[in-house]
DNA sequence: CCCTAGCGGTGCT
DNA sequence: AGCACCGCTAGGG
């Protein structure tokens, strides 16, 4: 059974995001202009259907309809600084092990609370992995849904962002953070 | 502010 | 197996 991935994007004030679908769940979310292709180099993509060509949006599956559905309005909420109501499944399969622990872990940051890359580390039960657990921010495939802008330096610094610091800091500042 | 050493995961060769 | 990345951190100018 080959992956098949559904692509679509979303239009938001910030410009227009780029989201991937799985079949079991919201599996990438790329910021406007980002160049990167996203599942770029895998052995899937077999078979893709983008939300521009009308016929091929009428064949999603409804579940994938739904998803995207959820995901816009999660997306729309999560921009202007509110908790997302509620999120479709989400499919981080892409993920090691260890990246899908500090995923997890940033779940569960609640929106206006920041942890440390060291808090994190030591959440996961890795103390000494605080510069892995950036690493693994970076590899976050769903940004913004999954909120490694929360996740600052020691000391209150703003540590880094692979989308851009703008982005990060636009994120804090809607959840009334100031940085 | 700078620099350094030490750190852990990941991907490429 | 080795190595060069990195969204890090603590310590010392």
């Amino acid at each position: 059974m080959h992956p098949v991935f559904y692509l679509a994007s979303i239009g938001t004030p910030e410009g227009d995001f780029a989201v991937t679908y799985s079949d079991t769940g919201l599996c990438a979310l790329r910021f406007p202009c980002a160049r990167k292709r996203v599942h770029e180099g895998s052995a899937g993509l077999q078979k893709r259907q983008r939300s521009r060509d009308p016929n091929a949006w009428c064949a999603w599956p409804a579940k994938v309809r739904r998803w995207h559905a959820m995901t816009a309005e999660a997306l729309q909420r999560a921009l202007s600084g509110r908790e997302p109501r509620c999120l479709p499944p989400v499919d981080l399969s892409c993920g090691t092990e260890f990246q899908q622990a500090v995923w997890r872990a940033l779940r569960q940051i609640r929106r206006g609370d920041t942890l440390s890359y060291g808090q994190v580390a030591c959440i996961i039960g890795r103390p000494a992995a605080s510069r892995a657990v950036g690493s693994a921010c970076g590899a976050n495939p769903l940004p913004v849904l999954i909120p490694c802008h929360r996740v600052l330096g020691a000391g209150g610094r703003l540590g880094g962002f692979s989308g851009g610091l703008h982005w990060k800091r636009l994120l804090l500042q809607r959840e009334g953070k100031t940085f």
